[in-house]
DNA sequence: GCAATAGTTCGATGATTAGCTAATAATCGA
DNA sequence: TCGATTATTAGCTAATCATCGAACTATTGC
């Protein structure tokens, strides 16, 4: 729990979960997106791994990020509960996703 | 907004927040609940201040502190809604209040 | 095998943070 | 006015954090 409030604290670490919501995406590409170096980076993925936030799927030399949504979902529900507050899944805007749904891992 | 998270990313702070919950308590009531100096409480206090999450209120020599709710809620709301989630006040549970209601200032 | 690519680890640095004690400020009751 | 109370400010230390460049590891293609 702490430490996924601390993964929350950085803005760097919130863009990259953003960013992951529109589905999976590349360690460099991500980087790309960043006017940071690549083990700073490095650093970031690792702390958000950390806190379970975000899965790695290393294939080749080349890694792929993906948001785990439930983790995020559960923990905001836990600290919102206390105070009265409801997390829940929105009702789906009728828009066509773009990108594969990010989905969790079975 | 990212002060609202670093705020949030402290767990004594977060205790704070969830202590609040429970109705205004006074600075010292408060660092009562903590194993820490009141100096650090004192800090602890002004981070929560400036991100707008509680709001004191000064009289004679002592400080009551108050819970913001509304910035709580619009900060994982607008967190939350880049995700799909839909943060939202929970269907009041059938429990009496012992402590007044925290409410927001009109 | 070798060069290129993708990412991590290492070591250092500067900034921020949480914590303390001691001192200060403000208020209240006698 | 004096002493007690309540909380903040000041000054310090230790720890954590974000960041970088350089070196390293692993993988791929030729």
């Amino acid at each position: 729990m702490n430490a996924i409030f601390k993964a929350l604290a950085d803005p760097t670490r919130r863009s990259v979960l953003q960013l992951l919501q529109g589905g999976p995406l590349g360690a460099g590409e991500l980087a790309g997106h960043f006017d940071v170096s690549k083990p700073t980076m490095s650093a970031h993925f690792a702390v958000l791994v950390e806190a379970g936030l975000i899965e790695a799927d290393k294939q080749g030399r080349s890694i792929t990020y993906r948001l785990k949504m439930s983790v995020l979902e559960e923990a905001l529900l836990g600290f919102a509960e206390v105070f009265g507050l409801q997390v829940q899944r929105a009702p789906v805007k009728s828009s066509r996703s773009h990108s594969l749904p990010a989905q969790e891992k079975p």
